[in-house]
DNA sequence: AATGAATATATGATAAATCGTATATTCTTA
DNA sequence: TAAGAATATACGATTTATCATATATTCATT
C-alpha cells in the first residue's frame, strides 16, 4: 500500500518526476533513453530510478543487457491519475526531455536503443 | 504559474501535505484549529502555512486574531484535482487529524475558534 | 496604554536528501 | 574466457530541509 507522503517524496525531485512522466508517457523507457533524454549521469538516473522500484512505484524488466522501467502494475488508481493529469497539464515542463528523447534514439528500441 | 517540481516538493511533508488536504475538505481552516487538528506547535504550523502561502498554494484572510487559510484561488486546476483525488482515495491517512478537529473545536469557526 | 491571545519570523542546531566518483555486477560477443 | 557495454551500488562530501526555542507582530479587551 502506497502512502500520499512516500508517493509524493517520490515526486520531489526533478529527476524523478522526470522520469516518471516520460515512463507515463512512453509505456516504457531503459535506462539510457532517460540518461539522454535529461542529460545526466547514469549513476544518477540509476539511483534515482532504485529508489523509485523500492517503493514501488517503478517495475523493471531486464532484457539482455538493457533494464527496461514501467509503472507498476499495482500502483494505486489515483496515483496513476495524478500521473496523468500532471503529464497532460504540464507538456512544457517535459518538452526538453521529450526532444532529447525523439533526436539520440530510435524508440521505441527493444532490440538495442543506445 | 506553478511548476509541478515546487506543487510536489510542496506535498512532500507530512505536515503540509496533511493541512493541504484538509484545507481541501473543509474549505477554510485557521491556524489553531490545524494546531489541533495535527498536534503540532504553533511556530511549526505557521511555518509550512508560510511555505504554501509563497508558493501561492494558499491564501490566507486575516479576521481579528485570526487567520485562515484557503486554496489560492489561481491554483492550476490540475493541482486542484491532484489534491482532490489524493483526499478521496486516502481517507485513512487524514482519519486521525478530522477526529481531531471534530473533537476539540467547535467549527465552523468564523468568530472565536481556539 | 497595558495585557493577553493568535500568529509570524529569526536563529542556530540537527537530520535528510542529493551528488560525484569509484567500483561492482550482469550480460553479450568474440 | 576475455573484453566491452549497460546498469547497479557504495562511500564520503555537500547541500537542503526541518526543527525547537526564543522573540516579534498584530489585534482585541480592559
Amino acid at each position: 500500500m502506497l502512502s500520499p507522503l512516500v508517493f509524493y517524496k517520490a515526486l520531489a525531485d526533478d529527476t524523478r518526476l522526470k522520469c516518471l512522466l516520460l515512463i507515463t508517457k512512453q509505456q516504457e523507457l531503459c535506462v539510457c533513453e532517460l540518461m539522454t533524454a535529461l542529460e545526466q549521469s547514469q549513476p544518477k538516473i540509476s539511483r534515482h530510478l532504485a529508489q523509485l522500484r523500492t517503493a514501488n512505484i517503478l517495475q523493471d524488466r531486464r532484457s539482455g543487457q538493457w533494464v527496461f522501467y514501467s509503472l507498476h502494475p499495482q500502483l494505486p488508481a489515483w496515483a496513476h491519475q495524478v500521473l496523468q493529469q500532471t503529464l497532460l497539464a504540464n507538456q512544457s515542463y517535459l518538452a526538453p526531455c521529450q526532444q532529447q528523447l525523439t533526436l539520440v534514439s530510435n524508440r521505441p528500441a527493444e532490440q538495442g536503443c543506445c
